[in-house]
DNA sequence: AAAATATTTTAGATTTGCCTAAAATATTTT
DNA sequence: AAAATATTTTAGGCAAATCTAAAATATTTT
């Protein structure tokens, strides 16, 4: 079964997930997103509601139809498997797998999808602590405390990043946090909300917000 | 490193590259291989060789310049790595295959090729028994094809063995081997290099790597 | 070596996905 | 509730890859 969908279609419909999930979704955001104008959004906005993906009329908000989520999920399935066959079994480093995983989403067979599922063994995250939908649609929520919201003192364990920036996986790198890492906050600093946070058994080190913000953790 | 072709240019590449082969390459060989129209494999043809990936002028034969094969070559890697990958680890059909690794071997990263390569141990022919080019463009002549690189069910004929040793031959009776015999690679254990083997409809038997390396097979 | 036939190329459109600039509409500020 | 500002859409173009129809060139037949 070939997908009916186009590459920037499929892109499309995958940022207008993220964007939905996150509540910012509008043109502007949406063509920040896909590194194309305004315009180019709107164009496609319109292919996209001819297609029944979205719902959409000038002007107004936009959103996408249960036809189109469908297709966005079915996406992040294979974006998510595909990373965590490139982390698993090939041995890529985490900040290196999104962008290759952006290409080969978009292989169409289905076929192909399933049966990499089952030789993964049917993972439930990928290597960013994301969730993987199954073959049905079905996708957990992801959880989410924050490691800027833990309390002091907590032990806790990475299970996820909020963001796939290379230059947010490249800081972790840095720091050497992973998804498992553990990780205890040891003092907040209100003035400019960093903390100080002891990482595995090592000294305490100084983070700041933006980087709290961005790491899901879970009590031990 | 981002490849820096589209998939047009890439698919109109790999096919003169096979035309070429097989001594048929003409603008209506080359449109008909891609089902496209005469005149549109024209349009290419003058693109490929502003990019210096073939020779060409009007009413002129055409053909790939040293760059041109490189970049072939370097295609059909990805193809036939692919295919290896679908019928070896997804247990794919070996008529399935090439539909899909059509798709994947688009996907430009050449760091992921070279991983793929060692995480199938570094093949050196695809499912059909076509040769696998290596990491620095060299692909053997399609022959020699032994029994240890077979792949997974694909029936074929034993067609000659590599040596004469009698402790060879005797072994061989034992397991009743002969030339002509019908042989099936069921399963392969990559910890000693062993495999099961379908000798001609009895029940698959263990046959090791010193044996499977000697015996000189053809696809039926 | 002409004539007939076949192949290839040119010329001019079409579709997709993108662009810029300007117009239309929403939102925020005063 | 106007005015100012920001966002979104329309209008009109461009490049890639395709097409059809016609012209140019090769090849084959007589």
């Amino acid at each position: 079964m070939q997908s009916k969908y186009t590459i920037a279609e499929e892109n499309y419909i995958k940022a207008i997930f993220h964007l939905q999930e996150e509540g910012g979704l509008s043109t502007g955001k949406l063509s920040e997103a896909l590194k194309t104008k305004p315009a180019s959004a709107t164009d496609m906005l319109k292919k996209l509601k001819d297609k029944k993906l979205i719902s959409w009329s000038p002007y107004k908000k936009f959103k996408l139809t249960v036809k189109g989520k469908t297709l966005a999920l079915n996406i992040v399935r294979r974006h998510r498997l595909w990373e965590y066959f490139l982390s698993e079994k090939l041995h890529f480093d985490w900040d290196e797998v999104h962008a290759i995983a952006e290409e080969m989403e978009h292989v169409s067979s289905e076929k192909l999808i399933d049966k990499l599922d089952a030789y993964l063994n049917f993972p439930r995250v990928d290597p960013h602590g994301d969730p993987i939908p199954d073959a049905m649609g079905n996708m957990q929520q992801r959880a989410q405390l924050r490691l800027a919201d833990l309390p002091i003192n907590a032990p806790a364990n990475i299970i996820a990043v909020a963001s796939q920036e290379l230059q947010l996986l490249e800081l972790l790198k840095h720091f050497d946090i992973s998804l498992g890492t553990r990780v205890e906050v040891k003092k907040r600093f209100d003035f400019d909300e960093s903390m100080e946070v002891k990482i595995k058994n090592k000294t305490a080190i100084q983070l700041g917000e933006a980087l709290t913000k961005s790491l899901i953790v879970k009590l031990i």
